[in-house]
DNA sequence: CTTGACCCTTACGTAAGGTGAGCCCTTAAC
DNA sequence: GTTAAGGGCTCACCTTACGTAAGGGTCAAG
């Protein structure tokens, strides 16, 4: 029968040598035998063994419930994997967010050239946090622009004010308009005046191709997270819609 | 100006208090006070700025990265951004495969009701692992079911030896066949014959209705995973594709 | 004046090892 | 016969981002 040492099986399995000392001591994997000098030894058993462990830990199993699991019968084995496959849905389904999320945030940053702290801040974050901030942000428009003026620093107090109402205004006007056609005219003229806004805000660089894809990336963002087009505490999802279609028409007709 | 003790930013910000005091331990999050008794007390700025720490901790920054983040100027955080975007993508990609693996094993529990350690045993092991199993599994059919003897307890050591042969023998039958039509009655009469010698193995549980889902799943994972349709230590694609293929449409008209 | 809710610091525990020190074993080369 | 290399062994401290006391100070209310 094969006997194989440490390094042999670390160089075998893919482990460190110290994983296999650690998988030792709590009991996980012990060697076949030891010769006298203390050296482990491990056989084609401990390798299929390895094995199974490996497996489990891949799956993001901790140790210690690895360990369970090996000397627990096949029913208690079929509970944990369904246990650990809805954890892993879970956290698959957080991924998909930050994932959006980072590249929202890499858009922004790319068209913008500095970063006005205006909307990234907010995104991202988790739950609670993101309830606890909804409640100081009574008023949308305003308040995120308020809170992020300090690091506005390249437009003065005055231009910022000046901002915030024509924000305000046209924010106003277009959910009065939120049953009108998205593509027609008054929408698409009130956009315009919505698009000075934000570029004043997010400054004017790139290509034109390019403020295209962010103005029309914004419009999925309000699509995407409702705390964008709140009013009152409300989230207002067709409002919503309505300004990411007519966003992205205007992004298309007139940015490109 | 409003002024936060620890617990209010604990519970607005959804952090702990201990997390708290780390923060201000490694220099992450000053409070913007401290009292005459040593109490913290945080502002605005601090609440804004924590926002901005959680933001880069749920991209899974570590804590000392995000310090960093923080006092580089934005070109540093978009090649920051754009680096952990190919993490995560990664990480994703490899979290997909780990799904995948637990249905096919919950699959296989389900269908076999005891775990006969064949084939899962082989499966979602990180690549150099693989690796090194793949030199030592140089006949794919008989090997894998010579290594998984001792755990094939419920079969006789002579009945092992017999259907390793067969499956042997069927194996090399389907792949000489392998340009045929998959759904051709030779291909499906010998697919009868290697349902039954994997019937053989897992044992005869369950409903026909599992029964054609399991084989058809398995048919799945030929294709998947290129070792198990691996000839002389070389993948056949295409011989997969084939037995997928041609196992699909035997669990269709034939166990259903 | 006491009670209870806060706050502080200090410090140990956690998971899964990495890294290194100090020392022993075995083997091949000189 | 010795020596150097390459393992191997144990012991033990380091890491991340906190959790969880322990032991003691502070503050407002009753």
């Amino acid at each position: 029968m094969q006997q194989y040492s440490v390094k042999q099986v670390a160089k075998i399995s893919g482990v460190s040598v110290r994983s296999l000392h650690l998988y030792d001591e709590i009991g996980l994997l012990k060697p076949a035998q030891r010769s006298e000098a203390g050296y482990r030894f491990y056989g084609e058993t401990e390798l299929l063994r390895l094995q199974q462990i490996l497996f489990f830990k891949e799956l993001g199993f901790p140790l210690a419930q690895v360990k369970q699991v090996l000397e627990q019968p096949d029913f208690e084995l079929l509970k944990a994997l369904e246990w650990q496959k809805k954890a892993f849905l879970e956290r698959r389904a957080q991924m998909e967010q930050v994932l959006q999320t980072i590249d929202q945030t890499i858009l922004h940053l790319k068209n913008k050239g500095v970063m006005s702290n205006v909307d990234w801040l907010y995104r991202g974050i988790s739950k609670e946090q993101s309830e606890a901030w909804r409640k100081e942000a009574t008023e949308q428009w305003g308040d995120a622009v308020e809170k992020s003026e300090k690091s506005l620093n390249d437009l003065s107090r005055a231009k910022v004010e000046e901002l915030v109402a024509e924000q305000k205004a046209v924010g106003e006007s277009l959910y009065r308009m939120r049953h009108h056609d998205p593509t027609s005219s008054e929408v698409q003229a009130m956009l315009v005046r919505h698009y000075q806004v934000i570029r004043a805000f997010w400054g004017t660089t790139g290509h034109s191709d390019k403020q295209a894809a962010a103005y029309a990336g914004l419009g999925d963002l309000y699509l995407a997270d409702e705390r964008y087009t709140m009013i009152d505490e409300e989230p207002q999802p067709e409002y919503a819609q309505f300004l990411q279609q007519a966003m992205a028409y205007f992004a298309e007709t007139r940015l490109k």
